[in-house]
RNA sequence: GCCCCCGUAGCUCAGGGGAUAGAGCGCCGCCCUCCGGAGGCGGAAGCGCAGGUUCGAAUCCUGCCGGGGGCACCA
């Protein structure tokens, strides 16, 4: 029995308390369940009664005792008892609640997944870093948090486009070419250009290709070395973010919006919807029509299109491929940003509580010997991504940044997570994977066939230990669902890390595989069936993580 | 000055108004005659401060204190 089932007896039972004139209530359309903390709460346990309490003018204790009699009845429920304030401590019996092995089992990679946000068509940027540098540590929380929740959304049922925006317009790119000419002629980097010791390798990598650009003169070799310096880098970025797992089904490029002359058809349409105006000689947009601090400007005095005015055209191009939300998952040092996207989005004739949705994370704090670690190309501290999964690997990496909220300001020891990988939590429920593997290989060997549903006897499950790690099964599809809701994608390693546990403690108390020259039971058989499927849940979670599962650790 | 995030155990972090606030790491003490000890059990140890809302607040509201980030005709 799932969670959800029993939250629709609940509501059964409070409608048939009504119907019976016992209660003069509206019947509540969602019943909130929750695992009990405490053993001796029951396996679930509902509010519903202090809810109701007021509207049916009636003390909370008494009316859960009314919802409790007709719900004793409800098939599966063993036993209902009001306690404290008026919770409802409900119980199921052991057969149903033992049958959820063999949905999880039989559901496979499916389990977790859900309809929630069907249909829904959420295009979702992050990373997004210049094309001027490798991806570094500054990204990598983004990268990691970013590609799970695109994975979470999806088995929420979401169909979402990942995307990636190329800064490839601005004046960074002619920084970029400076510094590479600097290099490629053994002079300093320029002034407010950048001197990571990337450049040189860059550069050596540019001019092993084409030497003569060595030679020419600087406002000769400055195209070529951009455009060589920059398909580079994307390459570079692309290939590191394939190997943290990270995947984007669109690369889309800021140049390619003002080539094509989208860039002044957004500028148009906005004008169009009114809220464009000129003054001191440049184009602005009246953002503060919709909550704004202040407007800003499209097009600059002097003739140049700002950043914004391509933002403009590339949420007018997301909107034009109809997603119905666009999801931006940008750092701390952006959050100025939020008000002005949903106030493009409302100039554009948008509702923004609608179509854009800006997630805020705040930046990760490197440490080294308790000192703070501050990013900077210059000082040479810059941790790239690459470096990262070199040192602690990809499942390391992205487990340990993915778990904590984004709302954490993350400290990460650079010596810590670099010395003691197995303090990472990440082989805690990683280690559960190796051990159901583990166990359902050795029951092989032994000849135990369990694969049968007929032999499945679930109400031989009835060590509180086992309840436990079914009702901890049964909390995966919520908190799936949750996770994708709230985008917030470290639900999903906290769930695991619970479940972990809760196998863990099973697996030390009760005895799965028979022993010497023990007679293979039923119940062995039934605790296998329970393996599975934990496997399967924790398999499944790491999964969306983009964590492995291994068989062997 | 204004705006956003945060303040929970020694450390790193969970905790969508619920009953006795959790995990990992670290510390102390236990558990290998049999499924993988990367495990389990026990112990010490905590919600920044002050008000408010509520039957009930770590959670919601206000103020204060502390930390981080942001307030461009930069990108």
């Amino acid at each position: 029995m799932t969670p959800a089932e029993l939250a629709d007896a609940v509501q059964i039972a409070v409608y048939t308390a009504v119907q019976a004139g016992e209660l003069d209530v509206d019947v509540p359309r969602d019943i909130h369940l929750e695992r009990s903390r405490r053993r001796d709460h029951g396996d679930y346990a509902s509010n519903i009664a202090m809810q109701l309490a007021k509207s049916a003018g009636m003390p909370p204790r008494e009316l859960a005792e009314i919802v409790a009699r007709h719900l004793r009845g409800a098939g599966g429920v063993r036993a209902v008892e009001v306690a404290g304030p008026g919770f409802l401590n409900i119980s199921l019996d052991s057969e149903t609640a033992g049958r959820l092995a063999l949905t999880v089992v039989a559901a496979g990679p499916a389990y977790g997944r859900s309809e929630t946000l069907r249909k829904q068509r959420i295009n979702l940027e992050f990373v997004s870093a210049n094309p001027t540098g490798p991806v570094h540590l500054g990204h990598t929380r983004w990268a990691a948090v970013g590609d799970s929740l695109r994975r979470v959304l999806e088995a929420a049922g979401a169909d979402v486009v990942s995307e990636y925006y190329i800064n490839d317009a601005g004046v960074q790119m002619q920084k970029f070419a400076a510094s590479l000419y600097a290099a490629a002629r053994g002079l300093p980097a320029p002034e407010d250009g950048y001197a990571g010791e990337y450049i040189a390798d860059v550069t050596a990598r540019i001019l092993a290709a084409a030497p003569q650009l060595a030679e020419m003169d600087e406002a000769a070799a400055l195209p070529e070395l951009l455009e060589r310096g920059y398909r580079m880098m994307l390459a570079d970025i692309a290939a590191s973010l394939e190997r943290f797992g990270v995947h984007f089904d669109v690369w889309f490029s800021e140049r390619a919006l003002h080539n094509s002359g989208r860039v002044d058809e957004a500028i148009a349409t906005l004008r169009e919807q009114g809220h464009v105006f000129d003054l001191d000689g440049a184009v602005w947009l009246r953002t503060t029509d919709f909550g704004d601090d202040k407007d800003r400007v499209l097009v600059k005095a002097d003739g140049e299109k700002t950043y914004f005015a391509a933002d403009a055209a590339y949420y007018l191009d997301k909107r034009s491929r109809g997603f119905d939300t666009c999801v931006y998952l940008l750092g701390a040092d952006h959050h100025g940003y939020i008000n002005r996207l949903r106030a493009l989005a409302a100039c554009a004739g948008d509702d923004p509580d609608r179509s854009v949705q800006v997630l805020i994370g705040q930046l990760v704090k490197l440490m080294r010997g308790g000192q703070e670690l501050k990013m900077s190309k210059r000082a040479g501290t810059v941790v790239t991504l690459d470096e990262l999964v070199d040192l602690v690997g990809v499942d390391a990496a992205r487990y340990s940044l993915a778990r904590a909220s984004t709302d954490s300001q993350l400290v990460l020891d650079v010596e810590e997570i670099t010395r003691a990988a197995p303090e990472n939590p990440v082989y805690y429920v990683q280690y559960v994977a190796a051990r159901t593997a583990s166990l359902a290989r050795n029951a092989r060997e032994l000849g135990l066939n369990w694969s049968a549903p007929e032999s499945f006897r679930p109400q031989l499950l009835v060590d509180d230990r086992e309840a436990l790690l079914l009702g901890a099964l049964g909390e995966f599809p919520r908190t799936v669902a949750t996770a994708a809701e709230l985008r917030e994608p470290h639900r999903i390693a906290r769930y695991l890390e619970d479940l972990a546990g809760t196998y863990h403690r099973f697996y030390d108390g009760c005895r799965i595989l028979p022993r010497g020259e023990e007679e293979v039971s039923d119940l062995h058989l039934a605790r296998l069936w329970l393996n599975d499927a934990t496997r399967t849940v924790i398999s499944n979670g790491l999964a969306m993580l983009g964590v492995s599962a291994p068989e062997r650790m």
